[in-house]
RNA sequence: GCGGGUGUGGUGAAGUGGUAUCACCUGAGGUUUCCAACCUCAUGUCGUGGGUUCAAUUCCCGCCACCCGCACCA
């Protein structure tokens, strides 16, 4: 960075709090790092751009919105592989209330400690007794999770049960399979989004918004099933080129489309949900010079990934990761289901039915179970593992317990069964596009911000989309008398009072400077109220972006402002 | 986490061991009336906690925050 884009920061900066865009959060009580606040504008921004992050999404028809805590508690945590991968164990000494690391403790007495879960640490601490490296003592207290993830307790005291925020919203929709599911019909493809906040106790968050300890994130999980193609429509982006960074080449301009059939992007549903990500932060008023899409390298790809792509959008910081969409396999169903033993599957039939003949050797009850009695059960299990039926008796039978017993030809059925088998369970993999809202936030705002000079004097204008502009039209009377004040006010009821619009009264000061206050945070229309508008209900609509100016009727421009069309006057 | 730098009204700055000055901004009144005009008046500040001192915004220490490296980190 050089000095010149750091003192542009430093402006830029100055005016996100000067104008309550955008300030550090708890600020009288010295700050907290990592956090922010929206202030007045900021509120209005954020929520507008979740707003159409929404939208983009349920418009597709297959996706649908869900709310789930943020407090999760620990065993959803421990199964989806966030205890392990973003959590240190720490358990402290009751004689000197040193904190250890639990793992450290272990460290010559087990061979990787490192690999064990909280339980097996707790157990190998009480039976192997390792000494207080601080004091020798060995008495230890509870073991704790301690670390990225912010930890709390459910319910009070030691009846409490270990918890912890969220470290991502992604969890709920793995949780919520079942349901989600069933509302589905039961028939893939579909997806569920969560719109919320997230939470890592980052060692050190840096640069602005981009690394908080609370975020604003944004996540879809799209179920497929990964033997069917998926069906895409990629034509509205045949011709569109981007900026794609493969993990195995320099950057390439291509479409989508072709970066698909190239193989480059492995997976179809990965680059639809590319194309249509690169469209939504487009709309929201991302430059699209400023995007591009890095592959993630295979050895930084978590695991059970097979594709990933990062959107990254170049601003003040460089090139920043804004949203990663990875296809993640089926590695968080199978996790929660091993985990819970409840079936987190779809089924799928399959084009013709199969038909299966097996032979069945199981034990007849009527007369093993009498003779048998207590160990009919594992007679049963026992005839059941053999692998070909008996073909002699009387016969010997090994149970599991070692145990010999004695089987005669009466005590045994066996059957042969027909069966017709028409498809099967499992496991929906899932494309995951993941959006960190404070990070587009930070470059919508980045990128609109425009510093020009104006009659030798320094003037900012914030060029948002008037699709997340916090105010949507200021109203301002030329001045204060002759009824054109009360004719403002009533225009500014009017806008204020329809669903979606915010507008700002000024009267204060100079026109010049008023409309210098409203392009400063980005207002992209200014309503000027005149002489002329009590005669005959026309005002003059001053456009932000190039300070063109036009005259029509009030009524006229409170309906083109309602449905989004102002543009449309000036042609 | 380590090292370096910085914290003075809303913003940007000046200054001091004896409670702080300036500009802009903001508000009120006047004047003007379509791109930061002008006049008068007004509001508002030494990040925080401790120490030294008769007295600390100033000196010392801790903490917090911000910026820059390094490290860590989906």
């Amino acid at each position: 960075m050089t000095q010149a884009d750091r003192d542009r920061l430093e402006r830029l900066n100055s005016m996100l709090k000067r104008r309550g865009i955008i300030l550090p959060a708890f600020e009288i009580h010295g700050g907290a790092a990592g956090m922010y606040d929206f202030g007045p504008l900021g509120g209005r921004l954020r929520n507008k751009v979740n707003q159409i992050w929404l939208n983009h999404w349920l418009s597709q028809g297959d996706i649908v919105e869900i709310s789930c805590p943020t407090v999760t508690p620990f065993s959803v945590l421990e199964a989806s592989g966030h205890v392990g991968e973003f959590s240190d164990f720490v358990i402290s000494c009751l004689a000197c209330e040193q904190a250890s690391r639990a793992d450290h403790l272990l460290e010559d007495i087990h061979p990787n400690p490192d690999s064990l879960s909280m339980e097996e640490l707790a157990n190998e601490i009480a039976s192997k007794n390792p000494a207080c490296p601080d004091c020798g003592a060995v008495e230890w207290g509870q073991i704790e999770a301690q670390n990225l993830m912010f930890s709390t307790t459910l319910g009070a005291g030691s009846s409490g049960r270990q918890a912890f925020i969220r470290p991502e919203t992604a969890q709920g929709m793995f949780t919520n399979f079942p349901a989600l599911y069933r509302h589905f019909r039961q028939r893939l493809p579909f997806g569920a989004v969560q719109v919320g906040k997230g939470y890592r106790n980052e060692i050190s968050p840096r640069q602005g918004m981009i690394r908080l300890r609370e975020f604003n994130m944004a996540e879809l999980e799209y179920f497929i099933d990964p033997e069917e193609n998926s069906k895409h429509d990629f034509s509205k982006w045949s011709t569109m080129k981007f900026n794609l960074v493969p993990d195995s080449s320099d950057t390439i301009n291509t479409t989508i489309p072709q970066a698909l059939d190239d193989g480059i992007i492995r997976h179809p549903s990965v680059a639809w949900f590319m194309a249509s990500t690169a469209e939504l932060l487009f709309h929201m008023g991302i430059d699209a010079s400023k995007l591009r899409f890095r592959q993630h390298e295979s050895t930084e790809m978590a695991h059970y990934a097979s594709d990933c792509w990062d959107a990254e959008i170049l601003g003040s910081y460089g090139w920043i990761e804004c949203v990663g969409i990875a296809h993640r396999g089926c590695y968080d169903l199978e996790a929660h289901e091993n985990y819970t033993g409840q079936r987190l599957r779809a089924w799928r039939d399959w084009p013709e039915p199969v038909q299966s003949k097996r032979t069945l050797v199981t034990i007849d009850g009527s007369t093993a179970g009498p003779a048998f009695r207590s160990q009919a059960g594992a007679v049963k299990e026992a005839l059941e593992k053999m692998d070909a039926p008996p073909t002699t008796y009387p016969f010997k039978l090994t149970l599991s317990d070692s145990s010999i017993v004695e089987i005669q030809q009466e005590h045994v059925k066996i059957e042969d069964i027909d069966e017709t088998i028409n498809g099967e369970w499992f496991t929906p993999h899932v494309v995951e596009p993941a959006f960190g809202i404070d990070r587009i936030i930070w470059h919508l705002l980045d990128h609109a911000w425009n510093e020009e000079e104006k009659n030798g004097e320094q003037y900012s204008v914030l060029s948002l989309s008037p699709s997340v502009a916090p105010i949507d039209a200021a109203v301002l009377p030329l001045m204060e008398k002759d009824g054109m004040d009360e004719l403002a006010l009533n225009l500014h009821a009017s806008l204020c009072s329809m669903n979606g619009i915010q507008s700002s009264h000024d009267a204060s000061g100079s026109i010049g400077r008023r409309y210098a206050r409203a392009d400063e945070v980005g207002i992209p229309w200014c309503i000027t109220i005149d002489h002329q508008s009590l005669d005959d209900g026309t005002a003059t609509v001053r456009r932000r972006d190039d300070q063109k100016q036009i005259r029509c009727k009030i009524e006229d421009i409170t309906l083109h402002i309602r449905d989004g069309k102002m543009n449309s006057l000036f042609e």
